[in-house]
Order: C-alpha cells, then sequence, then structure tokens
DNA sequence: GTCTATACCCTGATAGAC
DNA sequence: GTCTATCAGGGTATAGAC
C-alpha cells in the first residue's frame, strides 16, 4: 500500500488507496498512533485529498469500519446459505474466520482487536455488529430445530466460536508457530462438541 | 477514586491512588484519549506527583498493568493449588473469571480490552502473561493425566476458556443483559464437553 | 515530595491557489 | 479534486520554588 511514485492518483482510486494506506497503519500501530500525516505520506497524496474524501480521521476510520465489517458479513452470509445444517454451518463460520484471518490478517486485526469505541464513540459495541449477530442467528436457529442441547442461548453463542476467535488471537499476537490450518480440524470438533446434542444413547439395545 | 477534598495525600498512598485513578480512566475512556491533566484532576494532586512517582505515562501504565497482572495470577495460582483435578480447576478458573468481571470490571476491562501493544511497545502480548500461561498450563496437564482428550494443545486452551472469555466481552461491553453468575454452570458444563476425555462406552456390557 | 508555571512539539484541521 | 502552507489547541514533560 505504499504509494507507486510517478503514477498519478485520482478520484475513487485514490480513496481507496486511502483506506488501503490506512488499514495498514492503523492495524499496525493503532489508530491513535497514526497520523493523518502518516497516512499521507504513505499513501503519496495530499492531505488536502484526505480530507476532501473523508471530513476528518474519525470519518475515515469509520468508513474503514463499515466496509470491513460489510465484507466479513457478506462471506458470513454466504457460509448461511449454503446449508441449513447447524454443524455444517458452524464448521464453515470457523473454517470461513481462519481463513479471512490467514489471507487478510490485517483485516481481522482491525475488526477483532480494535477497541474501537476509543475512537468511535458512537459505534454500538463490535459482539452487537451484523457479523456477530450473525453467528448468533445461527446458534438460535440451532437451537430451536433441536440440533443443539438446550442451554443459555448467549452460553452457546461464546462458547461455539469463542475458542476459534481466541485462537485467532493468539495467531495474529504471534504466539502461534503453526499455520492456522492445522487446527481447523480439532477446533471445528471441540467446538461442536460443547454444545451438540448428545448422541441417542442407544438405550434401544439395553432394553431389548 | 475521585480525590477527598480537604484530605491531605503523600507518598505511597498518593501513588496507590493514581494508580486507581489511572485504572478508573483507562478502562473507560482508554489510554489515549486520558490526558495526564485528567488523571491529575481527578486524583486531586498535582502533575508534579505523578511524574515523581512514575517517570512518564507509559511507565504509569507499566505499573497499572504489571500491578493488575500480577493480581489476576494470584488468583489464578490459587485456584491450581486448591485441586489437582482437571475438571476441578477449569470450573474454578472460569469462575474465577467471572467473579472477578462482576466485581471488578475495570481490571478486567483494562487486562482483556485494551490494546496494550498500542502504548507499551516493549510488552509482551497479554496472551502470552503470567495468567494465561497458568491457564495454559492447567490443560497440558489434565492432559497428560489423560482427563482430557488427545487433541492439539492450543485447541484445547482456547475451547477451554475462549467461550468463557468471550461472554466476558460480552458482559463488559453491556449486550448482556443478565448478571454474569446466570451463566456460569452452563458455561462451565459446556467447556468441559469440549476438551473432557470421552466417557467410557460401556463396551463391558456388550460383550457380556 | 509536592506544587505551579511554562516550554515545546505534534496533531488535526483549514484556507486558498491551481 | 488536488495541492501546499499554515494555524490553533492540547499533549507530554520539565524547571524550579516551596
Amino acid at each position: 500500500m505504499t504509494a507507486s511514485p510517478g503514477k498519478v492518483v485520482r478520484g475513487e482510486t485514490l480513496r481507496k488507496l486511502v483506506l488501503d494506506t490506512a488499514l495498514e497503519r492503523f492495524s499496525t500501530d493503532g489508530y491513535f498512533n497514526t497520523s493523518i500525516h502518516d497516512i499521507r505520506r504513505q499513501a503519496g497524496v495530499s492531505i488536502g485529498s484526505i480530507y476532501h474524501h473523508f471530513g476528518n480521521k474519525e470519518a475515515l476510520a469509520k468508513a474503514l469500519y463499515d466496509d470491513l465489517l460489510q465484507r466479513m458479513d457478506a462471506g458470513l452470509q454466504q457460509v448461511m446459505e449454503e446449508s441449513q445444517d447447524c454443524r455444517t454451518r458452524c464448521d464453515g463460520i470457523i473454517a470461513f474466520l481462519f481463513e479471512t484471518t490467514a489471507q487478510a490478517p490485517q483485516t481481522m486485526r482491525f475488526v477483532l482487536e480494535s477497541r474501537h469505541r476509543e475512537f468511535l464513540p458512537d459505534e454500538p459495541p463490535v459482539c452487537s455488529s451484523q457479523p456477530f449477530q450473525r453467528m448468533r442467528e445461527c446458534i438460535e436457529q440451532g437451537m430451536a430445530a433441536g440440533e443443539l442441547r438446550p442451554m443459555e442461548v448467549p452460553v452457546a453463542a461464546t462458547v461455539a466460536f469463542g475458542g476459534a476467535i481466541r485462537l485467532l488471537h493468539l495467531y495474529l499476537d504471534g504466539v502461534l508457530d503453526r499455520p492456522l490450518s492445522d487446527f481447523l480440524p480439532d477446533m471445528q470438533e471441540a467446538a461442536w462438541r460443547a454444545i451438540a446434542m448428545d448422541p441417542p444413547r442407544n438405550t434401544t439395545r439395553e432394553n431389548a
């Protein structure tokens, strides 16, 4: 996301370039450690252009935030539509989280690790954003369908994906020394065990 | 943690007062939204005193961070010593996390929600701090003892406590409308199901 | 050890030419 | 739409009296 010297960038292209640069800086240094001048320098555009397109620094962060959340939600929505089966959906969601983190760590860092309330005071907490609501929806439907064991819904939702999300944190913090994909099957299994309805206990044979 | 007017505060008492005030401001507004003047004003002390005791703003945050981590670790260590049984330990850790969050939400907010790397650049990530290592230790021992099913250790560790930690986030963000304690038993059960060794399958009866 | 007053820098934001 | 030059304000940190 560094400026290519000589190439003139304008309009929507410039806007995108600024967003990309902002993501890189915000996700690595943090919002407050990044000045508009830093972004200006790295993107190779002028301060005036940034303010023309976004108005102020907070609005730039908000535009970025909305953009990333919407993309994440689109991915989750697709997973939800591909199957009605709760197990398949949960596996798909965890796989999606792992893949997105591996391919776009900066996106995940910004969505998952930033404390948005500190620089977007009017924004509701991330947990209540679209992507997280969609995960909860998956759990609610699974429980209603009897695929999940009856329990407190917030517990089911957090236990289904909380382990995966914590593993993403380890990965993003550089604590994990192996690729995320190594852990995918185990994580899917473990998450499912926590919430799945008991397998029928074969009482028939014992009664016979 | 507001200054009691008229009361003269000095020495170690002043130091503690500043730490308490800093915790309150950092955990609610964030490190970067809190100026030394904010802390000075709320604590009712002078800027000079703060710089005398801590040197600079970052060192103040570091002192606070170390203090809180150490207290948390002491609590976890106690849980670990009270029993050698992995199930009891896991339940105890989750209970400890819930109780601490309910009683000292600001502490948990600062330890769990802050992005320390943004203002303590030389600090290792939280995930590798003492308290988190202790949780991992619990899991490693449980697996070695055969109480937990064989699986990738990072998966077991994150799935054992990741659900609980995510629920803490919901609570701290005000998304949960009921007290944490309502969810404790369900969370302990669910976490354990994810990692526990399969109950012996009663093959004896079938073989007989 | 604690205080007040102040220096100094960086940051977000604006003005106005092109 | 994009640019450069500039401003005003607030932030950390220091100096030096008490």
